[in-house]
DNA sequence: TCTGGGGTCCTAGGACCC
DNA sequence: TCTGGGGTCCTAGGACCC
């Protein structure tokens, strides 16, 4: 049963949180949420929220990830519902990772509470154990280190210990051997395989194809003319098992985005332009904290009858100052609202093409070309981090900084001067 | 029932260049 | 004058995941 080469299979594990936001709502409150028979975490300060975690029994009742509170309480009335402890998990997520990377060579958190190791090459440091047996001093480890329990999923691929892990779950570990993966998938239903949605479902559904089985004497060439060539190869292997995805340490991040959905929905373009500003505050200290800078600005909007719209622009300079960020998003929201004027619903402002480093940049050659960012533009949101370190999170308020032109007006875009930066 | 917030990846079309 | 093909960059939108 031995493979031929059995240095060449990779020993994936997936690690991941037993109801994580659950678990940790509950030890930070130990006399509240701790104690709730039937406990939701969820919702959002808009009102508007939805289920982040269900614990196991309120999911008998058919509460799920995702699903509109209202929804979720009408199913179990019972339910106590606590908003998610943000902070605590992302402390939690960390002292989680760290235990993982004393026992794992490569580590890559995949979310806020699942985590892949490679452990390809650790045969001989584990003087021969199994994947199985590391996998439980894994769990072990993580649960008398952190308090948190884990379920494992192991297997040759990063699809399959995600799909182990289910069966794993909760509190236990599987691990599915070398040469298995083809098995293994032909025993879930097309829906359940990560990547699989509910769209490719219909479309498949469409073709006549329900299951795994059904799927798998479609040829290869068929699939790329349904799916396109790259989409046709993935589902093709992916129903077989196959899955060249690498476990990477650091994978680089792509963008940076902050978005609110309000309490009820806003017609007025200044109360607009005020989340705006606070947005790309927000934006710009993630983006300065991670000490890069961007090229592209997106602004979203989700109007009250749910038609959710973008608009970005890619500037030739990156951007690193808050400033300059809502500039930019000024301009794009101006776009959007004058495109369709509708209630909204939501907003963001994000950011992409990200690079390295504000470094320290030479000065001035754009400044004076009349770039997009100044140095008072830098030099200002610098200064804002600096009253934030020091004096907390709310130690700057955004209008007085954003609008040194004073009081924000109330009347139509159409009818403001242009803009001259 | 009425739909959060943070992401990643893919596609398609247009602009532009060679 | 008509007709190419390929590559890169950008934008908008959509699918999907936790």
């Amino acid at each position: 049963m031995t493979p031929p080469d059995s240095t060449a299979a990779r020993r994936i594990l997936l690690v991941d949180c037993d109801v994580f936001f659950v678990q940790v709502a509950r030890q930070e409150d130990p006399d509240g949420a701790g104690r709730a028979p039937l406990l939701v975490v969820g919702g959002s300060p808009s009102g508007r929220g939805v289920v982040t975690s269900a614990d196991y029994p309120v999911r008998e009742f058919g509460v799920r990830s995702g699903m509109p509170m209202a929804r979720a309480l009408e199913l179990c009335p019972r339910a106590t519902v606590v908003p998610v402890p943000r902070e605590a998990c992302r402390r939690r997520s960390r002292q989680v990772r760290a235990v993982l990377r004393e026992m794992a060579p490569v580590v890559q958190a995949a979310s806020i509470d699942e985590f892949y190791l490679d452990m390809t090459g650790t045969q001989r440091l584990y003087r021969g154990e199994s994947l199985e047996d590391t996998a439980h001093r894994i769990r072990r480890r993580v649960l008398d280190r952190t308090g948190t329990s884990v379920s494992v999923g192991g297997g040759t691929v990063r699809l399959v210990a995600k799909l182990a892990v289910e069966r794993g779950k909760p509190g236990g570990v599987h691990v599915v051997p070398p040469g298995r993966e083809a098995a293994f998938l032909r025993e879930h239903a097309l829906a359940r395989i990560p990547g699989i949605g509910p769209s490719l479902l219909d479309q498949l559904e469409a073709k006549g194809i329900r299951t795994v089985d059904e799927l798998l004497p479609v040829d290869q060439e068929w699939l790329r003319r349904w799916f396109g060539p790259t989409r046709g190869r993935w589902l093709w292997e992916r129903i077989r098992g196959i899955d060249p995805s690498t476990v990477e340490a650091e994978p680089e991040r792509k963008s940076i985005s902050s978005e609110r959905t309000f309490p009820t929905d806003i017609e007025a373009d200044r109360t607009l332009r005020r989340h705006l500003q606070r947005l790309s505050m927000e934006v710009g200290r993630v983006l300065r904290e991670k000490g890069m800078r961007a090229r592209t600005v997106t602004v979203k909007l989700r109007d009250s009858d749910f038609t959710t719209r973008q608009s970005s622009r890619t500037l030739p300079e990156p951007l690193q100052s808050d400033q300059a960020i809502y500039r930019t998003a000024d301009d794009l929201l101006g776009d959007l609202r004058d495109r369709r004027r509708a209630p909204a619903r939501l907003l963001g402002v994000g950011v992409s093409s990200l690079e390295d480093g504000p470094g320290a940049r030479q000065l001035s050659l754009l400044d004076e070309a009349g770039g997009p960012e100044t140095d008072r533009d830098r030099t200002l949101s610098r200064t804002t981090d600096e009253l934030r370190r020091r004096f907390g999170p709310d130690a700057v308020l955004p209008a007085r900084i954003m609008e040194p032109g004073g009081d924000d007006d109330d009347q139509d875009r159409t009818s403001e001067p242009e803009d001259t930066p």
